[in-house]
DNA sequence: AATCTTTGCTTGTATATACAAGTTGTCTGT
DNA sequence: ACAGACAACTTGTATATACAAGCAAAGATT
C-alpha cells in the first residue's frame, strides 16, 4: 500500500538532504513547486514542510522560504539502539532474563499508546538486561500483534525484542520520553537498587510503514546508566 | 491584534487541562465538536489538536478520539532549545531568577570540560528557572570567558545565557547527558521538591567555531519536566 | 544613482468539502 | 444471549480556494 502522499515527500527531501543535493541553509522548494512536481495540493506539499519543520530538519521563514536546518543527529541517545550492541560496544558482557512474555487485552492506557482498541490483543514482554552481570534495563514492552503476529513465538533469549522487530517491521518513526522517577520496591528488587535511588525512565513508541508497532517502557537504574547524545551541525 | 483561531483553541484546551477540568487520559472534545464550539472549521480545530499532539500535551487514535497525555513539561532532546521559549511556547509564563554570575579560576573538572587551563578564568552562572511560578531548571553554567569576553556583564534577567551565547558564539557542536540523580539539600530547596525526589541531570557542553564555549549542568525535578523527542528513518 | 512603487513570489491562516479508515453503540435476527 | 449488520461517531488524508502578511526583485521616477 502507498505512503500518503505527504509522507513521499517528506521522504523525498529527507532524501536530497542526505545525499547532500541541498546543504546546510540552502532553500528547498517552494510549497507550490513542490505541489507542481507531486502533482499535489499546495496545503499536501505545506504538511510535508511543516512536519520536518517540527523536526528540526528544515527551517523556514514568512516571505523568504524554506532552507535545510544545519543540525544532524548522532549519538546513542538520538538513535534507537540496541540494549545489547551498546553493551557489547563499551567491551562488557551482556546478559538478558526474559521474565514475562504473554499475551493479553489491551487496557485504556496501553490501547491509546499502541492506537489499538481497548481489549485487541497485544504481546507484552518483560525482560532484564543486565552488563557484566549488574541489571542496566527493565524493559516492558507492549507490542501490536496485528502488524507483528508472531511476536510471542519467539525466543529472547537468542535475540532482544528490538532485534526481531527491526526485521519484521522496520523502524520508520519513533518518539520517546525521558523522565527520571522513582520506582516501586519490586522493580527496584529486580534491578538491584535500593528503593530511594532515582531511575532513568524511557518512554518509547516506534512506528513502522503499517502502523504503531511497539510501546516500550525502559527503566534504568540512575546509578549505572545515563544517555548521551551528540549533535554536530556541519 | 488578536491571536489566529487556531492559537485560542490551543490555549482553551491547556487552559481545561490545568485547571483540572480533564485529567491524564481523559477524552478532549473531538475535532467536530470544537469546530462547532469555536465557530470554525474542522481542520481549523484540527490544527490545533495536532500541535498539541506534537508537542506532547495530548494523544489521539484514529476512531477512538483525542486524550489528555501526561502533564509534565517536556523538553527537546533532538535540538538545544532556550528555555524561556519551551515554557512560553508550552503557553507558560517563564521567571528566571540569577542566583549568581561570577568570574573564577578553572578547576580541574571545570577545566576539563571547557578545554581550558586550570585556573583559568572561566564565567559561572547559576540560574533557577520556573514556569508558572514554578520551578523547572537549575541552570548551572561555565563559560569559556576567551572566547565569550562580555559575558559577566550581561543582564540574565533580560535574556537568557542560551540567547546570548547564540548571538556571540554560534552553535556548531553540542554534547549532552541524561541522568537520573537524587540532588543535595540546597538544590532540593531551590527546586521546591522533597530531597529525596528524584531529578533529571543534563550535562550539555557547547561548541562553536572558535573552540568550547559552555559547560552546563541542568537540573529538573523529575515530577515536573521530561524531555522528548522525535525521530523519523528512512 | 537613489528612491519609491509595483509585481511576483513566498509562507501563514482559514474554510469548505470529500472520501478513507477505525471504533463504538444500537438494532435486528437467530 | 449472541452474532452480525448498520449507523454514527471519530481521526486521517486530501483538494480547492481565498485572503493576509512578508520579502525580494524589477521597473519607474526623480
Amino acid at each position: 500500500m502507498a505512503a500518503p502522499k505527504f509522507v513521499e515527500i517528506k521522504q523525498h527531501l529527507i532524501a536530497n538532504i542526505e545525499r547532500g543535493v541541498w546543504r546546510e541553509h540552502a532553500k528547498v522548494p517552494s510549497e507550490n513547486a513542490l505541489a507542481g512536481e507531486f502533482g499535489c495540493s499546495r496545503m499536501t506539499a505545506r504538511r510535508a514542510l511543516t512536519e520536518l519543520v517540527e523536526q528540526g530538519v528544515l527551517v523556514r521563514s514568512q516571505g523568504q522560504g524554506t532552507f535545510v536546518a544545519s543540525l544532524k543527529s548522532q549519538g546513542s541517545m538520538l538513535n534507537i539502539r540496541n540494549i545489547a550492541d551498546e553493551v557489547r560496544d563499551r567491551g562488557h558482557d551482556y546478559q538478558v532474563q526474559v521474565l514475562e512474555q504473554l499475551r493479553l487485552p489491551a487496557d485504556a492506557s496501553v490501547a491509546i499508546a499502541l492506537g489499538v482498541a481497548v481489549g485487541a490483543e497485544v504481546g507484552q514482554t518483560r525482560l532484564l538486561h543486565s552488563e557484566d552481570g549488574q541489571p542496566v534495563q527493565l524493559e516492558l514492552r507492549f507490542v501490536n500483534l496485528a502488524l507483528v503476529p508472531d511476536y510471542l513465538e519467539q525466543d529472547f533469549y537468542r535475540q532482544t525484542p528490538h532485534e526481531y522487530l527491526s526485521q519484521v517491521a522496520p523502524l520508520t518513526e519513533a518518539h520517546h520520553e525521558v523522565e527520571a522517577v522513582v520506582v516501586d520496591a519490586k522493580t527496584a528488587s529486580l534491578l538491584q537498587i535500593d528503593q530511594g535511588e532515582p531511575c532513568l525512565r524511557i518512554h518509547r513508541r516506534t512506528w513502522s510503514r503499517s502502523g504503531t508497532v511497539s510501546f516500550a517502557r525502559l527503566t534504568h537504574p540512575g546509578s549505572r546508566y545515563r544517555l548521551g547524545g551528540h549533535l554536530v551541525m556541519d
